[in-house]
RNA sequence: GGGGCUGUAGCUCAGCCGGAUAGAGCGACGGUUUCCUAAACCGUAGGUCGUGGGUUCGAGUCCCGCCAGCCCCGCCA
C-alpha cells in the first residue's frame, strides 16, 4: 500500500539486449575481417540471439555461427568455438552467464547465472508493475509527454442490438487498450458507433408512419421493437422506390439539422446507448462514445483537401480517389468513393475525417501517434484504401502508426457463422447469459459431488466471473487472424487452455496463502512493499527443477507484454499465462511449500507470490477479474 | 477477373528475425490422492505441416505455381 518509488527494475529484456551486444562484440573480436565486411553491407554481424527452444539448451541460444560458416568457409562448430573463446574472456559476459555450451551443428547455448535469476526475481517482489517499465515515467522525465494512442473498437450500430459480431472487436480492443495503458500510453478508447447515415433515414421515415411516438417520446418502444422496425425499414428501402426517395430526403434533413429529425435521432441514440452500456458494464469495459456523427462537420473539409491535393476525380457522378496498386476487373484502378453522385457522404469519408482528426494536433484533433482499428478481417481492403488515401493526402504525421487489427469470424461448432437454432443472429446478452448459466450449473454439480456448501452469493459471484471470463478468454486465446469456433463446452472446460484452468491456479495459491502464516499472507499478493521491507529470504534459494522452471517462466513476463504492445496479438499473453499456470501446477504438485524448511519455504512462497501477481496482472490485462476461491 | 485471410495430430489450436527430434489442449488408453482445493499431476499412442517447385548450411516459417475453404471488390457500414 505504501510503496515507495523505486529505481526501475532491470527487466529481462535489458539483460537480453546486453547479452546480444556481448555476443555481437565477441563475434567481431573473433572475426574482425568478416565484421568489417558486414559493416559495409548490412550493418553488424548478427548474433541471432533468441530464447532457447528447449529448457535443456539453457536460457538463450546464439545461432549466428551457423550463418558465418559459408562466408568464412569454416565448419560452424569451429566458428562457434572461436566466439565462445571470446565470450569467456569477457568479464561482463561472465557476470551474466555460465560458461557457454556449443551444441548440435554450431549453436551456442547460454545459461544465465542462477544468482542473477534469483536476484531479478526478488527485485519484482512487491513491485506492482512486475518489472514492466512505463513509457510515461520514462519519457516524463525527459519532458516529452507520451503520445496518445487511439484504439477504435466495439462500434455497434444505433438502433440495433449488440450481437455476437461485436464480441471480438469489443474484447480484443479492450485487451489491447489495457496493455497499452499499462505500458503508460495515454489511450483513447473510441467507440465509433454507427449513428449516422442512410440507415437513419430509413428508420425515421418508417417510424413516422408506423410508430411516431418513438420519435417524440423517450423509450416509447423498447430496443427489441426498434430492431424489428429497423428490419422492416430495410426491407421497404430495398423494395420500394418511393420509400427510398423519402428516406434519402430524411437523411438530408437530419444532416441539415432539421429539429424534428434531430430530436428523433437523439432519442434513438440515447436509448441504444443505455442498452450498450449495460453490456459494457457487465464486461467491465470502458469506452468513450464518439460516433460517426461527430465527424459530420469535417466531411466537406476532407473532400476539399483531397481536391486541393489533386487526388479527387469525378467519375460517373461520384467523387473519388483512384487507388494505386489496386486494380479491378478490367485492370483499371479501383476508386475509393468519398462523395456520392447525390452529394451525400459515405463511410469512407467519415473514416477519412476520423483518421485526420485523430492525427491532427489539439485543440482540433487528438494528436495521436498511433491509431488502431479493431474490426473484422472483411474490412481489410477498405482500411488499406483509406490508409493509402490518408497517406497520399499527407494526413499521417512523421512516424505516425496506422494499424488495422483484423480478426476472423465467430463460427458455430458446425464451422458456419454462429446463429441461433432458429437461424437468427445471436444476441450478445443471450450469449453471456448462457455462459454464466452454464458456469453456475457446473459449479452446483461440483459442490454437490464434493459435499461442499456455499452461499448463493458465492455461487452467483463465481458463476458470473467464470462465465464471462470463459467467453473473453476463449476469444483472446485464439490467434485473432483466423475464424474462431465458438463452443461453450470447450471454453468452460476445467482443463486445458481455458479461463477456469487459469483461475484455478490462482485459487490454489490462495489456498497456500491462507495456511501459510505471516509470510503466507505476503504470498497472497496485492500488497506492495519496498525492497527493504520484503519479508522473503535474501537471496532466494532454489534447488528443484520445478522451482527453476517457474522462476524462468515468471521472468518472461516483460518480454511478453512488449510483444503484445508491438504486435497487438492478445493470444501471446494468453499462451504465456497458460504456460505459467501449467508450470505452477507442476511445481505445486511436486514441490511442497508450507512443509519445507527455510530458506526453501520462504523462497517457494516468493514464487507463489510472484505467480499470483503475474496471473492476476496478466488476466487483468485481458480484462478478466480473478477469484480467491471457486 | 482482381485482392485478402486460412489450410499443421481424430477434434480445437500454438508455433516469435528461417534454427536442434514440429508443440499444447481436448478426445482415446494407462497411472497418481494419509500431504497446501485431484477444477490437478505423470505417462502412452497419434503428423507426407494442403500440394508441386525454388532460395538457403538449414524451410511449417521466405519466394513462385497449383488445389481447397472463407471473405472483400463504385456510390451500405
Amino acid at each position: 500500500m505504501n510503496a515507495q518509488p523505486r529505481p526501475p527494475p532491470s527487466p529481462m529484456l535489458r539483460i537480453f539486449e546486453d547479452l546480444k551486444a556481448r555476443v555481437a562484440s565477441a563475434m567481431e573480436r573473433a572475426y574482425p575481417a568478416a565484421a568489417a565486411e558486414a559493416l559495409l553491407r548490412s550493418g553488424r554481424l548478427d548474433p541471432q540471439l533468441v530464447v532457447a527452444s528447449k529448457p535443456e539448451f539453457g536460457d538463450f541460444q546464439a545461432n549466428g555461427a551457423l550463418a558465418l560458416a559459408k562466408p568464412l568457409s569454416q565448419p560452424p562448430r569451429q566458428i562457434a568455438a572461436a566466439i565462445v573463446a571470446q565470450l569467456v574472456a569477457d568479464p561482463a559476459f561472465g557476470a551474466l552467464c555460465e560458461p557457454p555450451q556449443i551444441a548440435g551443428p554450431g549453436f551456442v547455448n547460454l545459461t544465465l547465472r542462477p544468482e542473477l535469476l534469483a536476484a531479478e526475481l526478488r527485485e519484482r517482489l512487491g513491485d506492482p508493475r512486475l518489472g514492466v517499465p512505463s513509457v510515461a515515467l520514462a519519457t516524463g522525465s525527459a519532458g516529452k509527454p507520451p503520445v496518445p494512442v487511439v484504439v477504435d473498437f466495439s462500434s455497434p450500430n444505433i438502433a440495433k442490438e449488440m450481437h455476437v459480431g461485436h464480441l471480438r472487436s469489443t474484447i480484443i480492443g479492450d485487451c489491447l487498450a489495457r496493455v497499452l495503458e499499462f505500458r503508460g500510453h495515454p489511450v483513447l478508447r473510441l467507440n465509433h458507433v454507427g449513428d449516422w447515415g442512410t440507415q437513419f433515414g430509413m428508420l425515421i421515415t418508417h417510424l413516422k408512419q408506423v410508430a411516431p411516438e418513438a420519435l417524440t417520446t423517450a423509450d416509447a418502444v423498447d430496443l427489441g421493437d426498434l430492431v424489428a422496425f429497423y428490419r422492416q425499414a430495410k426491407a421497404r428501402f430495398d423494395a420500394d422506390g418511393a420509400f427510398q426517395a423519402t428516406a434519402r430526403e430524411e437523411v438530408v434533413k437530419l444532416q441539415g439539422g432539421d429539429p424534428v429529425s434531430r430530436r428523433a435521432w437523439q432519442l434513438l441514440c440515447a436509448q441504444s446507448r443505455r442498452e450498450f452500456q449495460q453490456l459494457y458494464d457487465r464486461l467491465d469495459i470502458r469506452l468513450s462514445e464518439r460516433g460517426e456523427s461527430f465527424y459530420n462537420p469535417y466531411l466537406e473539409g476532407v473532400v476539399d483537401d483531397l481536391d486541393a491535393a489533386g487526388l479527387l476525380v469525378t467519375d460517373a457522378g461520384a467523387r473519388c480517389v483512384f487507388l494505386e496498386g489496386v486494380s479491378g476487373k478490367d485492370g483499371q484502378p479501383l476508386p475509393l468513393i468519398v462523395q456520392k453522385g447525390d452529394g451525400g457522404f459515405i463511410y469512407a469519408t467519415t473514416d477519412l475525417a476520423a483518421l485526420r482528426y485523430r492525427f491532427a494536433p489539439p485543440p482540433n484533433g487528438d494528436g495521436a501517434g498511433r491509431i488502431i482499428y479493431v474490426t473484422d478481417a472483411g474490412q481489410a481492403s477498405h482500411f488499406a484504401a483509406v490508409f493509402q488515401v490518408a497517406r497520399r493526402a499527407g494526413w499521417v504525421p512523421e512516424g505516425g502508426r496506422l494499424e488495422h487489427v483484423p480478426f476472423g469470424l465467430v463460427q458455430g461448432e458446425d464451422g458456419k457463422k454462429l446463429k441461433t437454432r432458429s437461424g437468427d443472429t445471436v444476441r450478445l446478452k443471450d450469449l453471456l447469459d448462457e455462459a454464466v448459466e452454464r458456469a453456475g450449473a457446473d459449479l452446483r454439480r461440483r459442490l454437490t459431488e464434493e459435499g461442499r456448501h456455499e452461499t448463493e452469493d458465492f455461487i452467483s459471484h463465481v458463476a458470473t466471473t467464470v462465465g464471462i471470463a470463459a467467453v473473453k478468454y476463449a476469444d483472446l486465446s485464439a490467434n485473432r487472424n483466423t475464424n474462431y469456433q465458438f463452443s461453450f463446452d470447450r471454453m468452460l472446460a476445467l482443463q486445458g487452455n481455458t479461463a477456469p484452468y487459469l483461475l484455478y491456479a490462482l485459487v490454489r495459491i490462495g489456498g497456500i496463502a491462507r495456511r501459510g502464516g505471516e509470510m503466507g499472507a505476503a504470498a497472497a499478493a496485492g500488497e506492495s512493499f519496498t525492497s527493504e521491507a520484503c519479508p522473503f529470504p535474501d537471496p532466494l534459494q532454489f534447488i528443484e527443477a520445478q522451482e527453476w522452471a517457474l522462476a524462468r517462466q515468471l521472468l518472461q513476463f516483460d518480454a511478453v507484454i512488449a510483444s503484445v504492445e508491438e504486435e497487438l496479438l492478445p493470444n501471446r499473453l494468453c499462451t504465456y499465462l497458460f504456460e505459467l499456470s501449467q508450470v505452477f501446477n507442476r511445481f505445486y504438485d511436486q514441490v511442497p511449500v508450507l512443509k519445507a524448511e527455510e530458506p526453501a519455504r520462504g523462497s517457494r512462497l516468493a514464487l507463489c507470490r510472484l505467480s499470483a501477481d503475474t496471473l492476476r496482472l496478466g488476466l487483468g490485462l485481458l480484462g478478466i477479474p480473478t477469484l480467491e476461491r471457486m
